[in-house]
DNA sequence: AGGAAGATCTACT
DNA sequence: GTAGATCTTCCTA
């Protein structure tokens, strides 16, 4: 089954979030209710970092809302933009601060859930946009700052086939002051990243 | 206490 | 391709 194996150790995390976010593609993400499994691959994400990155929530500094990318990676990074939540794992070497937004995944398991959580049934447009993806996982604020690296955790990240992926680049997407590298990652010709 | 911003989504033309 | 809805957090007074 998808979901099935260890999560990745803390190690993977403590890297630089560009090679962690390509790295984290073709991923599964599971997100275990008490009801079931909901779970999908990651087929697009970003990288941030922090005062250096003007289009980071790090870049003004230390807050109360974004301690996690301050801290140890492998964390969950969790806040709200346009009424949406958005998924983002804490990722960085010693001493940075950096993490990694889940943008796109592809639904593996707990369709029906997800579609009823979204009030649609399209399976194209389910959770090709970081704000989809959380309304259908049922992603909120209380998963904030909790670890991945635990197997008991309500949201981990596993090893998933090793697929061979053509893997794109580009600069982000919605952001006003982008860096000059491009930090976006994502599966090439996949039909679930986002548009 | 109030206003504005923001790593978005949907529906419409 | 553009407009409007959405809602939490932060900033200033």
């Amino acid at each position: 089954m998808a979901s099935n194996g260890a999560p990745l150790r803390r190690e993977f995390y403590a890297r630089d979030p560009s090679l962690v976010a390509g790295e984290l593609l073709g991923k599964i993400v599971t997100r275990k209710t008490d009801q079931e499994a909901l779970s999908g691959k990651i087929v697009e994400t970003e990288a941030y970092y922090g005062d250096m990155d003007p289009a980071s929530r790090a870049y003004k500094g230390r807050k109360n809302y974004n301690r996690p990318m301050f801290e140890e990676p492998g964390r969950l990074f969790i806040y709200m933009v346009h009424a949406h939540w958005l998924l983002n794992i804490v990722a960085h070497t010693e001493g940075e601060v950096g993490a990694v937004l889940i943008r796109a995944i592809e639904p593996l398991e707990g369709v029906e859930t997800m579609m009823r959580n979204r009030g649609m049934n399209d399976l194209r447009s389910l959770t090709n946009g970081p704000g989809k993806l959380t309304r259908a996982l049922g992603v909120t604020k209380e998963l904030h700052g909790l670890d991945i690296t635990d197997a008991e955790c309500e949201l981990t990240v596993t090893q998933g086939e090793n697929g061979d992926y053509e893997i794109g680049t580009s600069h982000r997407i919605g952001v006003t002051e982008d860096l000059p590298q491009e930090l976006r990652f994502f599966i090439e010709g996949n039909r679930f990243v986002s548009r």
